[in-house]
DNA sequence: AAGTCTCTCAACCGCGCTGGT
DNA sequence: GACCAGCGCGGTTGAGAGACT
């Protein structure tokens, strides 16, 4: 934990970029560090009677010597009601496996289908447990591939799934699963806008110079993790969460021949590729 | 008991995106 | 279209706790 301490000017913040100071952590006299008990309190109790957002603000409407960024932080991995503590069951470990395949380091969407979980938790979790643990059984953590001391160029090919689909209305030849090829590159159709081309020759997603974690099926998919998953078929949204669901369930990835057998069991989707095929319809129809 | 090492995870930082003007 | 404020995200840090010597 970081030391409490009171922000004076010469943070990192404005040392590495005058010109580029965050704002709301470059006031002085902003309390950092842990979090006290009294200063949870102030900010549960204000969240609870006016709710949450306009964080920039809310620091100051809630007594609190802390910035908006903190406030939110200390909110949504720490003090939400609905959050889950303690140890990540059998289950969520399988599910975060199965999700970091698919997306990759988009910590807060697989967050986003695990209940109670926050994206810090999955993050440190899989950095200090899951990450290793792959690597025990000789698997690349990044690639989900067996590792392979021969070629140690050979992860540069992955490229979890989402960006492929999403982004891209002709699927990647380098894609891991070419049952998820033959199923969701129907027709070569869009699937949704192309905001954010894959830009051309970059091969590798966690090239910090390309960010797709605002393309627009992954926000809205965010947004549809949020609770809308009941109203299936009412708007993109809930299309790409079914489609997530069935890809993250469906046997298509082959997930117990790597990683031994499931300790959870799903029902498998039969006709998954119509199923894929009607959702993709819809989407079209919805953009 | 004391010192050192390792692990965990809360918190911070910087960047990119969105929406308003 | 340019600019700006606010928000959210991923990567990283480092204090504290526990394990080990």
């Amino acid at each position: 934990m970081r030391n409490p301490s009171v922000v004076s000017k010469g943070t990192s913040s404005s040392v590495s970029g005058a010109s580029k100071i965050t704002p709301c952590c470059s006031k002085q006299g902003l309390k950092r560090g842990p979090w006290t008990p009294e200063e949870d309190e102030l900010l549960s109790d204000y969240i609870r009677r006016e709710g949450e957002g306009r964080w920039r603000t809310l620091p100051k409407r809630a007594g609190l010597l802390r910035c908006g960024k903190s406030c939110r932080l200390r909110w949504m991995n720490y003090l939400r009601p609905s959050l889950k503590r303690g140890q990540i069951a059998p289950d969520e470990e399988d599910l975060i496996l199965r999700l970091h395949r698919l997306l990759g380091n988009r910590w807060a969407l697989i967050a986003g289908r695990i209940p109670g979980r926050t994206d810090n938790d999955i993050k440190n979790y899989w950095n200090t447990h899951l990450s290793k643990k792959l690597i025990s059984q000789g698997i690349d953590p990044r690639t989900h591939k067996p590792l392979n001391t021969d070629n140690p160029n050979s992860s540069s090919c992955f490229r979890p799934l989402a960006p492929q689909f999403i982004s891209n209305n002709t699927i990647n030849p380098c894609l891991s699963s070419p049952a998820v090829e033959e199923s969701c590159n129907v027709g070569n159709e869009d699937v949704v806008k192309k905001d954010h081309e894959y830009p051309a020759g970059t091969t590798d997603l966690n090239d910090q110079h390309y960010n797709w974690q605002n393309f627009n099926g992954l926000t809205a998919l965010q947004r549809a993790n949020e609770g809308n998953e009941h109203s299936a078929y009412c708007t993109g949204e809930d299309v790409f969460s079914s489609l997530l669901n069935s890809w993250i369930y469906d046997e298509v990835f082959g997930y117990n021949s790597v990683y031994g057998a499931g300790s959870i069991s799903y029902s498998q989707s039969s006709g998954h590729d119509d199923e894929c095929k009607r959702l993709i319809d819809h989407v079209n129809k919805c953009f």
